[in-house]
DNA sequence: TAGTGGTCTAGACCACATA
DNA sequence: ATGTGGTCTAGACCACTAT
């Protein structure tokens, strides 16, 4: 039947996939049964339960026995992209995150943002600057870029009860990162941003995330060196965990 | 039927895993077909599928359509823990790695390691110090502590055709990790070691490893700000990449 | 030709949630 | 009581590899 080749549950995956991408389905939005699936489609339920256990291992769904399939939110998706979000970082541990915003608006691309968006420098994007702290210490300056059509309203949101993470995340689930951390000596303006010493080493991370196979965002976040430190922890899945759990 | 509550096909994931965990099943060693395992436990085909595709999946095995199912060596494994090993890293550039031994033997653990390892601080470990560096430029200090009893000749080897890294997981795979980064500012004698200017900041990437759920290495990992970064790449599995293709 | 893994079916029993 | 996901069975067909 149909395209053979593409298996079954695959060809299921991808029709549910994109939904979720598409907005039809929105996080925490009920996904059919396993049950409702085999009536629908025609497959067998085993074929259902691979399709749906394999989004939910992917994080595209979260399922719970005896109650049901659901769209997962962000944050659950975070641990299929390994990528923190700092409110979400700070939260974990039990601490309080601020949010300042010292610009805001559109500005032009430079070589590197330029690049990492696929467009030329000189091009107009959204930008929005922001000072995350946790108890209050400034911990973070993001510098973010985003294509205006992405997300039309991004350069005039006041960023009051969200994040520029989180007001992105809610537009579309971001389907794809790259990151990478580098030691650099730190900026004049960082400095005074975030209150560091003159000689202090700065981590900076840059990460341009994806949507539907294309950029759409591309950010720089500064760090002190001496406050600041990304941690990552690695096991097969299915695995438990041998380090002390901070189970957040 | 044995003790129910675990599933069957976690049983054979155990069984296995136990075996290569034991050396009883080394690298390229092939493990009992689906239908040799129906046969030997009397499960049903599928329950066997089920066991040796997510061994495949946690990357402890290569599975072969019409060939068969091998136990994988540790460089199968290395994308389950996303961590990398400088060796392998620069190779995949198409760069030349070539490694300098500055110091080896027993040392005393320091207060970090010691916590790091269960240990008390002053314990003995075996230690060795490595210069790593890309087409002749130095580019990492490894500083590496690791259990007397879990590898004993490790304090004696020259390293002259191996790296600490492939040394240590020659001895059993590596099955969990946790790493952080920071940036720091460079000590003097890193400076020397690594050829980096006065006030250059320095990439620091403190690791530590488990085998069989237990700490058994850890190591700092000191790169040069100017001529290193930490690069991820992010996205669900079986989710084709939308970045330009690295592939190696 | 025989063996392997990849997929699929049409049933089944269970523990658990919700109502 | 019903529906859900979690697991399991005993078959099956296929493409592929090895001999």
């Amino acid at each position: 039947m149909s395209a053979r080749s593409v298996p079954r549950y695959q060809q299921l995956k991808t029709l549910i996939i994109e939904q979720i991408s598409s907005g039809e389905l929105k996080p925490a939005d009920r996904v059919p049964s396993e049950n409702e699936l085999v009536d629908a489609t025609g497959v067998s339920r085993m074929t259902a339960n691979r399709a749906l256990k394999e989004l939910n291992e992917e994080g595209y769904v979260e399922r719970i026995a005896g109650v049901g399939t659901f769209v997962a939110d962000f944050r659950a998706a975070s641990h299929v992209l390994e990528v923190r979000n700092i409110a979400d970082e700070i939260a974990a541990r039990g601490h309080t995150h601020t949010l300042r915003i010292t610009a805001r608006g559109v500005r032009r691309a430079d070589e590197e943002t330029a690049a990492a968006l696929d467009l030329e420098p000189g091009d107009e994007l959204s930008f929005v600057r922001a000072i995350h702290a946790e108890n209050g210490i400034p911990i973070q300056r993001e510098d973010r870029f985003v294509l205006r059509d992405f997300a039309p309203g991004f350069a005039d949101e006041r960023f009051s009860d969200t994040t520029p993470s989180a007001y992105l995340s809610a537009i579309a689930p971001l389907q794809e990162a790259e990151q990478s951390v580098r030691a650099i000596a730190v900026p004049g303006d960082v400095r005074r941003d975030l209150d560091m010493e003159r000689d202090e080493p700065c981590l900076l991370v840059t990460r341009r995330t994806w949507v539907r196979r294309r950029p759409v965002t591309f950010a720089r976040l500064y760090h002190p060196g001496s406050r600041y430190e990304l941690a990552g922890h690695y096991a097969p899945p299915g695995y438990a965990r041998a380090a002390e759990g901070k189970t957040t």
